[in-house]
Formats: C-alpha cells, structure tokens, sequence
DNA sequence: TTGTAAGCGTTATCAG
DNA sequence: CTGATAACGCTTACAA
C-alpha cells in the first residue's frame, strides 16, 4: 500500500479511500491509484484489515465428518449463499474429535470470522454469548444451546421409519442408532420407539445397537444384530453410512436384502439409489439445511435481532428396494 | 492482553513472554500471569499475531468439488498430518468455478497461511513465484506449474483399464472422460488409448465423450454412447461418480451391466463396492495422496529448499464384478 | 478532496 | 529478568 501511495503520488489515506470508496476522490487521482494497484497486483492484507475493522470477511464452518458424503450437501447449501454475498466460506474438519471441535473453534474466532456455522459434536466449548460474531447451529444442538438453530425433524422422520416398517409387516425389528449424546440420534430413535410402542410392537434392548454413524461401526452392529434369535426382519440405520455398512454385513451373512432382512434408513443421499438394493431411506434435505442456516446467519451479521430462531425442516419417506412385505404370523 | 498484564500486575512484554517462553520468566510471575490468563479466558488473537509475525498457523486447501467423494479422502490424509504438527487446516470449495477459484486462492493468501494445498481445476492463477507461502499442487497439474506437486500414475491407470477390457475381450469400447483440461484427465484417456493402439483395436472419436466428472454428465454421456451403433460392450468411466452415472443411464436403458455392456471406472471408492454390480475401477490411493502432500508441504514450510518434488503414487487395479468375459467373435 | 496520525493486538528489540 | 516502545498493514476521524 506504501508502494501504491508512492507510485502514485497520494497518501496512504486516499489509496485506502479509492480502494474502499469511502471517499469521493477525484478522478484522474482515482484513475492514477487504480493503475498503481493492477500494476503491483495489490491484494489488500485481510489480516491487518480484520485487526482494524474487528472481523474478516470469512465465514468459518465446523464439520464432524467430510468423509460422510450428507455433510458436504449443507456444505453445498452454505457455500452458495455466502459466496454470493461475497463471503468466503471456510471450513474445518473435527472427525467427531471433541479436542479438535474446541481447538478448530476457539481458532476459527480469534480470526474474527463474520459468522460461524457450527454442526456440532459435543455439547461444550459452545455458549451462545453476546460478544463475538453471530453463531448459528445446524443438524444437532448442543445441549443447553439457546441461539440460532436449524435441524430437520428427526423425531418425525424416526416415526414415519418405524411405521412404515409396520406397515410392511415387520415385528421383528432391529435398529442401529447413532452415538446416543448426539441429539439428532436421540430423537430419530426416540420417534422409532414411539411408533413401535403405539403399534404394541415389542423391541428387547439388545437389539438396539449405538453405533457411530459411519460405515465400519455401522457393519459391526448389523453382525451383532444379526446374530440374534430371532433375527431381526428389518434394520433401521439411523443414517446411510451405516445402512450401507449393514447391507455389507447382511451380504457376507449370505442373506439376501430385502428377501431375508430389510434395511431403512435415514439421510437418502442419492448414492444409495444405486446400492444394490436400492435403499428405502427417510430423506433429509441437506442443501437445504445449509442453505437455510447460512441465511440464517447472514440475517444476523446484518444486525437482525430478533429472538433466537429455530427452523426445523421437514423429512420425507422415499421408498426403493430394501424394503419387503412380510406376511405377518 | 492488557487485562492480563493489568492483573497480573506486569507489562505487556512480559505476558507475551511468558505466552510464548521466549525469555525465561522467573517461576512467581510466571504463575500470577498464567492465573491471570485462565481467569480471563484469553485467546490470542490470530489476527494481530499473524500480521506481526507474517504468517499464521493455518494451512489453506482448495478443492474443486466437496461433493465428490474422492476430494474427502484426500483432505482426511491432509487434516491427520497437519493437525498433528498443530496447524489448522481450512478447506475452501470451488465448484470447479474458476473464478472461485482465483477469488479464494487470492482470499487465502492474503491471510498469510503458513502452506497452501491445491487441487486446481484452473491453470491460471497459480504461478510458482517465490514470495508467499509454499504452495503443493495435488492431483492435477496445472499448465506450466514447476512447483511441487504430487499425483497419481493416472496415465498408468488409463492403460491397466483398457488392457483389461481387452484381456476381457473386449473390443467395441466406449469412454467417457474427464473435462479435457485437467491433466489427469487426459492422462487417463491417454494411457487408455495407448493400450487400446498397442492391441489394435479401433475407437471411433464418438465412444469418445467428455463429462464433468460428476454423476450427471457421466450420466448423458452414457446415455449417447449406448444409443451408437454398434452399442460399446464396455465403458471406461475416468471416475467412480461418472460411473455411477452410467451405471444409472444402463439401468435406464433396460440394460443390464455388466451382462450387456460392462463398466471400468477411476477412483475405487469404497462405496462402489455395494453397487449392483460392484464396480470394477483403477484404485487410487486418496488419502496417500492427501497424506504425501501434506508431508511435503510441512518439509518446504520448515525451510527445505531442495528443487521442486515430483512425487506419484501407484493405482492398482481392483477387480469386482462390473466387467463381464466377451466370447471374441 | 486530500493528507496526517492514532490505533487495532501482537511480538521483538533493546535498555534498564 | 522485566518493561517500554516500535512495527506489522490497514481504516478512519479529523485537520488542512
């Protein structure tokens, strides 16, 4: 910027004026500026910018699992509305590792982001306070969370699964849960167990299985549950990472999806249309999550004030292949 | 900071060096400081520190499609190594948007990371100049880059494809490649059409079709090739999302893969193994990739100043059920 | 309309 | 061993 000042003629007050157009400068001074900057290829220095302004233009964005492919779709849903109005959208991984969400968190703030989105692994390291930049939660809440938050309707979308199970003829039924302090995982089994206990269907706690949302963890479980007597006729994996983790392990049990035992699960990423059978699945809107969430917060950072929000977006049932109607006994 | 010195009753000097252990402090003061800096709950900011030091502790990565799940892979290889060194590893997503990609490539260094990864879907904007941070390119090459980088023998891959289509017995063959830009792109239908030279078998130009290496472009292109005649007994897709494009576009047609036309891919995701049929593909190893780039990356950032590295990694061949034997008429 | 200078939160140099 | 103080690159009153 000295260079620019010098190679110009000006002062360092009206280069930042001309680059800022927080001045109306005249314009061959503005012109002389404007060559000076193509010319050396200045790229203003967002650190020293934020020290001075106290806050950047980023948006930091704190994921559990890039590897699960439901997340990078809210990626997705964020990333397009922050981009367009012209925030950079950053992101950090936390592999579900509670150090690492604490570490990557308290981080993303001291670089004075614009906003955070947060879809959280564990319940501390996060209070919505009055200062810092605005905070809104996606997908889970942590407990005693009283900000911004936005989540689909787990607890719904947890019924609609065991009921159609019902429907289907299922009595004998099997589900693989998700780590149970995640809310999204409580409240999806939560609904399960509604439906089955209006519907007098009896489940023994073992086959409830708390696996970890991913594929290996997924498997396991569906081994143990298949190793029960009875065997269960249908699994309800609570997202299809571990869906798809169960249809392997049905496959190496030289059973035969859905003939022997069915598979619902929970996300319907549309990859699992193309899995072998194709997995009947209680869909869950994830562009849409991180869409509505990052307007959310865009509302906030432009000094909305409202009480704390809470959007809570619909599921719906997709049916494929995974599923077969049994004759009830 | 100054709170800090204020109840601890120090300067500012000194709780920095105390902060940091660049002087030794005697072991009193040294206590009342840390006291000071629990109760406050301080959190140097990243911001100031960074532009004092010029440079931060973060490491920036640009990949093109998030929703691809190979790029996942590789940022897990990268998140492990650099996480463990105790920088922070930012993600930025580009689309493949070249324009994305100049803005974020320009964003994130003007906030002094410490290294910079890159996945580059663009040749422009990346110039192995000597300022800046040290910067490796991943996965593809971009026109003219003399820096480090680190890929996969793409070109490899594409020829162990072909040769087994053709030990397969195959010979009316179609593929559909990536945008024609990328290197590995052309690479891998270059390796292809080598091996298919060295067997004599012929390829019109229109079994050849670019797509945008992702599920909806692998899908029309399918689509074209199944509707030549003759129809291609087997399609290289130079990805697993291509593929599974395909894979959808043969079902559609009411063909059945791999009994009437077979598809080889790129990539070998894990999930490809529980598609119907699971796919046979080119494996590249996407973590190792990740991994070795962020290795190289810390090296340079630690002041290796040997001439630019060239590192590929091997692909291997995985055989699953998505390629059928042809009688050779 | 333009220039000057203070200050954002750190670290580093250098006296005391 | 400790404390002033300058400097990092930028924005913004305020003065000219």
């Amino acid at each position: 910027m000295h260079q620019i000042a010098k190679l110009a003629g000006v002062s360092l007050g009206t280069v930042s004026h001309v680059i800022n157009e927080t001045a109306s400068v005249r314009e061959p001074l503005r012109q002389r500026v404007m060559e000076a900057v193509e010319k050396l290829g200045y790229q203003p220095n967002q650190l020293s910018r934020g020290l001075r302004l106290n806050r950047t233009n980023m948006i930091g964005m704190i994921i559990p699992d890039i590897t699960n492919p439901f997340f990078p779709g809210v990626v997705r849903g964020v990333e397009d509305v922050a981009y367009k109005s012209s925030y950079r959208l950053v992101l950090c991984n936390t592999d579900n590792d509670p150090a690492k969400e604490a570490t990557y968190l308290s981080d993303l703030k001291s670089f004075l982001p614009a906003g955070l989105l947060i879809i959280p692994s564990v319940d501390s390291s996060l209070t919505s306070e009055e200062s810092g930049p605005p905070v809104v939660c996606v997908d889970r809440r942590p407990r005693g969370w009283k900000g911004d938050i936005v989540t689909v309707a787990n607890e719904d979308g947890g019924y609609k699964a065991a009921r159609y199970l019902i429907e289907m003829g299922h009595r004998q039924i099997g589900v693989i849960s998700g780590p149970s302090h995640l809310t999204n995982a409580g409240d999806r089994l939560r609904g399960f167990m509604r439906a089955l206990a209006e519907a007098n269907v009896p489940i023994g706690p073992e086959y409830i299985q708390e696996a970890l949302f991913d594929r290996t963890s997924g498997y396991s479980s569906a081994l143990r549950l298949l190793h029960l007597l009875p065997c269960p006729t249908a699994i309800f994996a609570a997202n299809d990472l571990m869906a798809m983790g169960a249809l392997s392990a049905v496959r190496e049990s030289r059973l035969a999806c859905p003939a022997d035992v069915s598979i619902i699960s929970f996300d319907g990423l549309d990859i699992t249309e193309l899995t072998d059978p194709a997995l009947t699945a209680v869909y869950q809107p994830g562009y849409q999550l991180g869409y509505t969430a990052a307007r959310l917060l865009l509302d906030r950072m432009n000094g909305l004030k409202d009480r704390p929000q809470e959007v809570v977006l619909k599921t719906e049932l997709r049916i494929r292949n995974s599923v077969a109607r049994m004759n009830v006994s």
